[in-house]
RNA sequence: GGGCUCUUAGCUCAGUGGAUAGAGCAAUCGCCUUCUAAGCGAUCGGUCACAGGUUCGAAUCCUGUAGAGCCCGCCA
C-alpha cells in the first residue's frame, strides 16, 4: 500500500501541474490519512495551502484539481468537503486485490528496505558489579524491539551490550574485596552475586566517605587499565560470574546480544587523547585533559569541559564512548549508531557527539542517535523501589509478573470449570507474565516516565499483552473448531455429513501442548446403548441438585401461577381457542426459564459436546446397523487436557484453488475496517524505523485486535456460507499472522490457547 | 545559575500544522442457546498548564511565565 500512496502522490502532482501550470510542479499534495473515518481513507490538504498563492478560494482550487485527477484504478471519485479538503476512499476491489497479495506474501506486504544499512543498536548495558535491576528493564526491552524491527526490515543489525566492566567502580570493588574477602579475587565463585552486590554497596559507601580509600580505588583503576596481572585476574573472575547471571535473565526474556563492554575499548583510549590533541581540541585544566564544549556552560557562564583524561591518568566513560564511536564507524563500518539509554544521559551523549563531530570523526553519511527513555516509577509516582526501599531486581520483577499471571489464570480456570495440565498453566503464565511486562513498557511513548503497575499490565482488557494474545487465541480457536489449515485454504463446496471420520487436528507448534489419543468405546457396547454415557450426566445432576430443584420449583410455581391467571380470566374461557393459547404461552415461557437455568448450571459447551457425543453414538450405531462401520472404534486426537471429546469437524469435498483466486469480499463494515487496518502494517513499520518509537507498533496491534474483535462479534466465520466463509477465514488468517509478526517484533511470543 | 524533557478527561496515556482533540481504565447501562464474554455496544467525562506570537488553519511551530522530573569537572 506504500507504493500506492506514492502513486497517488504522483497523480496529484500531475494534476497540480495540469490545473495550475508548471510553476506548481513538485508541490507537496499533503496527502495524509483521513482524520476521521467518515471522511474516507485518505485526504489531501493541498487546496487550503494554495489559497494564498493562487488567490482563489480553496474549494474552487480543490474542484479544479479533482477535475484533472485520475485515480479511478484504486479510489472512488474524490469528494470535496469542508473548507476545501479533498477526500479519498479506497475501492473495495482494490482492497480485495491488496489483501490477496498480502495473503500470498510471507512478509505480509512489508517491504524490505531498498538500501540496507549497517546499524548498531547499543542497549541493555548493565553494570558488571551489580545485578540486573529495574533500571535495565527499559533499555533491554526497547532496544531489543528496535533491533528486531530494523532486522526485519532488512538492515544489518549489530546488537551490542556495552556492559559496565571498567572504570572506578571496579577500582572500588577490587580495593574493598582485597581488604575484606581476598579469596573472591583469586577463586571462581567464592561468593554469590548477591554478596558481590552487597560488597559493592559497602565499597561505594567507603569511596564516598574515606579519602584514603578513594585514592586507593583510583590507583587500582589505573593498575587495571594499564594491564596489571593480578588486578586483571580478579577482574576476569568478577566479570565471568555476573555474565552468567545476566544470561539467565536474557534467556528468560529471549534476548540475544553481543557483549562488548567498556573494557574492549581500553587499548584505544590513548589514541583518542592523542588525536584530540592533534586536532587542537584538548586543553589541560587543573591537571585534567578536557575538551571545552560549545553551548554548555557552568554556573558562572563559562564553557563546560568534557574530561577526556583525569589528572590521575585514568579515563572516563566519555573517553570510552568516543573510542567506541570511532571503532563502530571505522572497524564495524556502521552507518547508524543507536544508543538506547535513559533520558538522564541526554547531556552526556550530546557532549560526546559534539566532540566527535568537531574532531571530524563523524562523517555526514553516519547518523548517531540517542534514543532516550524515561524513568520507571512506582504507583506512588516515585522511582520504583521495593517495600523496603531497595532497588527492584529484574528477576524478582519477572517472577512477580509470572506469579500474578499464574494466579489469575487459575482463578479463571476454576470459574470456567476447565482442567488444564501444569505444563499448560506454567507455559501460559510465563508467556503472559513476561509478555505483559514487555508490552506495558513498549506501549508507552518511551520519552516519558512510565508508571509500573502489575495490575494494569496484566489486565485482560485494554491496551495490554493479554488482550492481544486473546485476540490471537480466538483465531486459533476458529481454526481448531473448524479443522482449518490456514496454510492451505481452499474453497469448500457443500458439506457432506460424514460424522464418524477422524477429525484433523492442527499441530500446536508454538505451544507444544501435549496431544493424546483418546479411544472412545466402540459404538453399540453396553456402556453406550445409544452412544450416551450416563455417568457424567448423573454426576452433573448430583452436583447441581440445588439448581435442578430450584428449576423444578420454578416450573411448578409457574404452572400454579398460570392456572391462577386462567382462573382470574375465567371469562375469557368462553372465547374459542383462548385457553389453549394461554397454556402454550405459559409452557413456552416456562421452558425458556428452565433452559436458561439449566444452561447456567452446567457449562453450555460441555452440554453441547455431550449432545454431540450422543448424536455421534446414535449415528455410529445406525451406521453399524447398516454394516458400514462395523467394529471401527471412534478415535479422536485431542489435547490431553480436554475433558470431553471435541466435536468432529464436518468434512467437505475440497476443490483446490490458487491463492490468487481466493474469494475475498468485503461487505460488512467491520470486514472493511479490519481489511484497511491490516493493509497499514507496512506503513506503520516504516514510521517506527525512522522514529524508533515501538509504541506506534503497539498502538497499531491494539487497534487491530479491537477491529478483529468487532468483526468476530458481528461476522460468523465457520457458519457463514461459501464463498463468504473462505473470505472471512482469509481475514482471520491475515489478522493472526499480523498479530504474530507484530508481537514477535516486540519480542513477545503468541499462544495457541490460553 | 545553565541544559534537557515534560504539563492533554477522575486515573494511565495516544495524538504526524488540518475538519467536532482520541484510546484504555474507573463509573453507569445494555448484550451470552451462537467460532473462548479474557469479548462487543452505549452513556458520562476537555480552559490540550497559562499568556502572547507565526499561520488561511496551532494540542502540535516560536517566545515568555508557572509547575514537575532529570542532568551539570575528574562515577557510569
Amino acid at each position: 500500500m506504500n507504493s500506492t500512496i506514492a502513486q497517488l502522490k504522483t497523480r496529484f502532482e500531475q494534476a497540480l501541474v495540469s490545473a495550475f501550470g508548471t510553476g506548481y510542479a513538485g508541490t507537496d499534495p499533503m496527502l495524509v490519512p483521513a482524520s476521521n473515518p467518515k471522511f474516507g481513507d485518505y485526504q489531501s490538504n493541498v487546496a487550503l495551502s494554495l489559497a494564498k498563492p493562487l488567490g482563489q478560494p480553496p474549494r474552487a482550487i480543490a474542484e479544479q484539481l479533482v477535475q484533472h485527477l485520475d485515480i479511478s484504478d484504486f479510489c472512488e471519485p474524490a469528494t470535496i468537503a469542508g473548507p476545501g479538503f479533498i477526500n479519498l476512499a479506497w475501492k473495495s476491489d482494490y482492497l480485495e486485490a491488496e489483501l490477496r497479495k498480502m495473503q500470498t506474501d510471507t512478509r505480509l506486504g512489508v517491504d524490505m528496505v531498498k538500501a540496507s544499512k549497517r546499524v548498531i543498536v547499543d542497549f541493555s548495558s548493565p553494570n558488571i558489579a551489580k545485578e540486573m535491576h529495574v533500571g535495565h528493564l527499559r533499555s533491554t526491552i526497547i532496544g531489543d524491539s528496535i533491533a528486531r524491527i530494523l532486522e526485519f526490515q532488512g538492515h544489518d543489525v549489530l546488537r551490542l551490550n556495552h556492559v559496565g566492566d571498567w572504570g572506578t567502580q571496579f577500582g572500588m570493588l577490587i580495593t574493598y574485596l582485597r581488604e575484606v574477602a581476598p579469596q573472591v579475587l583469586t577463586t571462581a565463585d567464592a561468593v554469590d552475586l548477591g554478596d558481590l552486590v552487597a560488597f559493592y554497596k559497602k565499597a561505594k559507601q567507603r569511596f564516598d566517605e574515606d579519602e584514603l580509600f578513594k585514592e586507593a580505588s583510583r590507583q587500582e583503576v589505573v593498575k587495571l587499565q594499564s594491564g596489571d596481572e593480578e588486578s586483571r585476574r580478579a577482574w576476569e573472575l568478577l566479570c565471568e560470574q555476573s555474565r552468567r547471571e545476566f544470561q539467565i535473565i536474557y534467556d528468560r526474556l529471549d534476548i540475544h546480544l553481543n557483549e562488548r563492554g567498556e573494557s574492549f575499548y581500553n587499548p584505544l583510549l590513548p589514541g583518542v587523547v592523542e588525536d584530540l590533541e592533534r586536532a587542537g581540541l584538548l586543553v589541560e585544566d587543573n591537571g585534567a585533559k578536557c575538551v571545552f564544549l560549545e553551548g554548555f556552560t557552568n554556573k558562572d557562564g563559562n564553557p563546560l569541559p568534557l574530561i577526556i583524561q583525569k589528572s590521575d591518568g585514568g579515563y572516563n566513560y566519555a573517553t570510552t564512548d568516543l573510542a567506541a564511536i570511532r571503532y563502530r564507524i571505522n572497524q564495524d563500518e556502521a552507518e547508524r549508531l543507536v544508543y538506547v539509554t535513559d533520558a538522564g544521559q541526554a547531556n552526556h551523549f550530546a557532549q560526546v557527539f559534539q566532540v566527535a563531530r568537531r574532531a571530524g570523526w563523524l562523517p555526514d553519511t553516519v547518523e548517531v542517535i540517542h534514543v532516550p527513555f524515561g524513568l520507571v516509577k512506582g504507583e506512588d509516582g516515585k522511582k520504583l523501589k521495593t517495600r523496603s526501599g531497595e532497588t527492584v531486581r529484574l528477576r524478582d520483577l519477572l517472577d512477580e509478573a509470572i506469579a500474578r499471571a499464574h494466579f489469575d489464570l487459575e482463578v479463571r480456570l476454576k470459574e470456567e470449570h476447565r482442567q488444564e495440565t501444569t505444563e499448560f498453566i506454567d507455559h501460559v503464565a510465563q508467556t503472559v507474565g513476561v509478555g505483559a511486562v514487555k508490552y506495558a513498557d513498549l506501549s508507552q511513548n518511551r520519552t516519558s516516565d512510565y508508571v509500573f503497575s502489575y495490575d494494569k499490565m496484566l489486565a485482560l482488557q485494554g491496551n495490554t499483552a493479554p488482550y492481544m494474545l486473546y485476540a490471537y487465541v480466538r483465531i486459533q480457536g476458529i481454526s481448531r473448531k473448524g479443522g482449518i489449515d490456514f496454510n492451505n485454504l481452499t474453497v469448500e463446496t457443500a458439506p457432506i455429513a460424514e460424522l464418524s471420520s477422524p477429525p484433523s487436528a492442527k499441530p500446536d507448534s508454538s505451544n507444544a501442548i501435549e496431544h493424546t489419543l483418546i479411544e472412545l468405546p466402540p459404538a453399540g457396547t453396553a456402556a453406550s446403548q445409544f452412544g450416551l454415557n450416563w455417568q457424567p450426566l448423573l454426576t452433573t445432576v448430583l452436583a447441581n441438585w440445588k439448581s435442578i430443584a430450584l428449576t423444578g420449583l420454578g416450573i411448578y410455581g409457574s404452572i400454579i401461577f398460570i392456572q391462577a391467571l386462567l382462573g382470574l380470566f375465567h371469562g375469557i374461557n368462553s372465547v374459542p381457542l383462548a385457553q389453549p393459547l394461554f397454556e402454550l404461552v405459559g409452557i413456552w415461557a416456562t421452558v425458556q426459564f428452565a433452559m436458561k437455568r439449566l444452561l447456567f448450571a452446567r457449562d453450555r459447551a460441555e452440554l453441547f459436546a455431550e449432545f454431540q457425543a450422543f448424536w455421534h453414538g446414535t449415528v455410529d450405531q445406525l451406521a453399524e446397523t447398516a454394516d458400514l462401520n462395523s467394529n471401527r472404534p471412534v478415535v479422536a486426537l485431542l489435547p490431553k487436557s480436554a475433558s470431553l471429546p471435541d466435536i468432529a469437524p464436518l468434512h467437505h469435498t475440497l476443490e483446490p484453488v490458487t491463492l490468487e483466486a481466493l474469494p475475498i469480499s468485503l461487505q460488512e463494515e467491520t470486514e472493511l475496517a479490519l481489511a484497511k487496518h491490516l493493509l497499514q502494517l507496512n506503513h506503520i513499520l516504516s514510521t517506527v524505523e525512522t522514529d524508533l518509537l515501538p509504541n506506534r507498533l503497539c498502538q497499531y496491534l491494539f487497534e487491530l485486535s479491537q477491529k478483529f474483535n468487532q468483526f468476530y462479534d458481528r461476522c460468523p466465520v465457520l457458519q457463514a456460507d461459501e464463498p463468504l466463509r473462505t473470505s472471512r477465514l482469509v481475514l482471520c488468517d491475515l489478522t493472526a499472522r499480523t498479530l504474530k509478526l507484530g508481537l514477535s517484533l516486540l519480542g513477545i511470543p503468541v499462544l495457541e490457547r490460553m
